[in-house]
RNA sequence: GACCCGGUAGCUCAGCUGGAUAGAGCAACAGUUUUCUAAACUGUCGGUCACUGGUUCGAAUCCAGUCCGGGUCACCA
């Protein structure tokens, strides 16, 4: 049982006891003191009152006494207004200190043997990834380490946009300009490799667009009549039909994408346990609509489509199914979820994508459900905002600046830079240096990202997003690190005997009860689906052992049991941000 | 037009299932190092919580309306 619902059961149990009433849980709210006033935990008795039948100052004076009596961990408390601040004793928090420095597993929870699929990054494979795609991954890969914390089986799964007309076009204008040139040949990145023919294709068809007369308004329309264009179009019918040339170059192709793809992963730390690719499923879902039909779930229109009517549930009417009978993005979508339930079983699926399409997963959802799919119900669109420029949104024309892989480069040159200047590579041999630059670099892109809640948009300016100071990954890394440095002189051990303590300091105190209160902040990251909640606490907590570390001697203390505790707290300190971190992909170094 | 999301200090963000005098970081300024790592710490400056009204003991938080920014409402993906 957590302190909280401690000091909520109790409550109750006296209201029964002293007033006579039956109240809730609900109604009881506990928050950790504000600094300004003495006490730890603060209970709200303003809504208690019309149970107690007496004035807030009476009523939470009576609450005050009898908790001080039935728990025996409330050493004194203060009533002022109608807030009842309680103070715990000294013993409880240092045991409590125990209790998490002796539990190897504390934030951590049993298993609940609930299955998750966790899809993320979604990558198309015409284009080397970008930052959108970096706040993608980072997020997926954080909530897949927060859920199995939460005792969730997870298992990430990646999902390719292999197929279609923009491959094709990165085909075509290989075919034509290539002359058989490899990343290996020119030295490019696979992706980056393809990604410029991509680019090359825009081009070519731009300029050919000038020797045709009144082409239409809409680019898009006008890019049509090019010759180029028919040619990529031409392509895309043959790889329908399974043309073995064309097929042998887009396996070709798409393998150079997929080797690009996975350097970028592996600097981030993105990885799945299973690809699904669209060139595989873009056939299905005739079927799930068969289902729909016979089910009287989806109808068919008088032109031929087959739609969903959302209306009551406050949408539109949705095609699922063209009038050609031909398959598009729902289709597919809604066959895939299928695919996935009968892979793996799941009890959840998370979709991480942008929240573009926050309307197409609704209508997602909703269709499986009016389908009657029990597992409908755990689906969560992990919704996230773009990254935006200074100027607005990043477009790709703006260049380097949103390119994943030149701006995880540019950070790390900035780490790299940064630690030379502070001189804080001495004794390091050239290996671990370039591990720290690594570190620290990505420590503070991800915390950057993983800090903002996700729905709402990033500002990402290059020029200063990535600092060190402050609030950033840098900053909570630096803190490990120092903790590490006392822990090296200590030696790691157990520290036993902590109760002979005379008095614990404020910020003792207040550290202590942080690190009481990660399992929380672990399990409310899991129910809002937020990583921004792990990445505020444990840049609290690193703020915190700060203060201490500045106010407190700690190898130094004044005596052997004020230095017990204090290297106990440190060590704990370092445990708890080094795990708090693991939850964000980020690591920490043990020398900074 | 309808719907969804955002608007909190100069900048970037917390706080939002109602609770005490709205918090951090950056930037600016002033300090702290013979003591465990100064990527740190302390202090100063900085607020019409977009606006208006409502609900109530109490509103940044809930409700309604308005304004601003973004997104979606494709037989595109």
């Amino acid at each position: 049982m957590t302190l909280e619902q401690t000091l909520k059961q109790n409550t109750i149990e006296i209201f029964k006891e002293e007033f006579g009433a039956d109240i809730t849980a609900d109604i009881v709210t506990i928050n950790i003191t504000k600094k300004e006033h003495e006490g730890d935990y603060t209970i709200v008795v303003f809504p208690l009152i019309k149970f107690s039948k007496k004035n807030p100052e009476q009523t939470a004076e009576i609450l005050g006494n009898k908790l001080k009596e039935k728990t025996d961990i409330v050493g004194k408390f203060n009533v002022i207004k109608g807030f009842l601040n309680l103070s715990f004793t000294d013993i409880f928090w240092i045991n409590r200190l125990k209790e998490i420095s002796e539990n190897k597993s504390y934030g951590t929870f049993e298993a609940n043997h609930k299955k998750v699929v966790l899809e993320y990054c979604g990558p198309n494979t015409n284009k080397p990834l970008h930052i959108g795609h970096v706040r993608n991954m980072l997020l997926g890969f954080s909530m897949s380490e927060i859920l199995k914390a939460n005792g969730y089986d997870v298992t990430k799964v990646n999902i390719y946009n292999d197929r279609g007309i923009n491959i094709s076009k990165s085909m075509v204008s290989y075919l034509r300009y290539g002359n058989e040139s490899t990343p290996q040949s020119t030295g490019i990145k696979g992706d980056h490799f393809v990604g410029d023919w991509y680019v090359k294709f825009n081009e070519v068809s731009k300029e050919e667009l000038k020797s045709i007369s009144n082409p239409p308004a809409d680019p898009d329309e006008a890019q049509k009549l090019t010759p180029i264009f028919k040619e990529a179009h031409e392509m895309l019918l043959k790889w329908e039909a399974h043309d073995a040339e064309v097929m042998a170059l887009w396996k070709k192709m798409n393998a150079w994408v997929y080797e690009g793809f996975q350097e970028t992963f592996n600097l981030l730390g993105a990885d799945f346990q299973k690809d699904y690719f669209e060139s595989e499923t873009y056939l299905l879902g005739k079927d799930i609509v068969d289902e729909g039909l016979q089910k009287n779930v989806f109808k068919k229109r008088s032109d031929g489509a087959v739609v969903v009517d959302l209306t009551p549930d406050g949408l539109d009417e949705k095609v699922l199914l063209r009038s050609d009978g031909t398959s598009i993005y729902i289709t597919q979508d809604l066959a895939t979820a299928e695919l996935r339930h009968k892979d793996f079983n799941m009890e959840k699926m998370i979709y991480v994508v942008a929240n573009e399409q926050d309307y197409h997963f609704k209508v997602l959802k909703l269709a499986l459900q009016k389908l009657g799919k029990k597992w409908a119900d755990g689906i969560y669109h992990l919704s996230y905002a773009l990254v935006e420029s200074p100027t607005g949104r990043f477009k790709s024309r703006e260049g380097k600046t949103a390119d994943a892989d030149d701006l995880i480069s540019e950070v790390l040159r900035i780490a790299e830079e940064k630690t030379k200047e502070l001189g804080k590579i001495e004794g390091f041999t050239k290996e671990e240096a370039d591990v720290l630059y690594k570190t620290i670099g990505l420590g503070a892109l991800k915390y950057f990202v993983l800090r903002v809640n996700p729905y709402k948009k990033i500002i990402f300016n290059p020029e200063e997003s990535i600092d060190f100071h402050g609030h950033t990954g840098p900053f909570v890394q630096y803190t490990h690190a120092r903790i590490r440095a006392i822990m090296r002189k200590v030696g790691d051990t157990d520290f036993p005997g902590l109760q002979n303590l005379a008095g614990l300091s404020e910020v003792e105190r207040e550290l202590i009860i942080q690190l009481s209160e990660y399992e929380n902040v672990v399990r409310i990251a899991a129910e809002k689906y937020d990583p921004s909640e792990i990445a505020n606490y444990v840049y609290s907590i690193a703020r915190t052992y700060n203060k201490f570390y500045h106010g407190f001697p700690i190898l130094t203390a004044a005596t052997e049991e004020e230095k017990k505790l204090r290297v106990a707290l440190s060590n704990q300190t370092g445990v708890i941000l080094k795990k708090a971190m693991k939850l964000l992909g980020i690591e920490v170094p043990e020398k900074m």
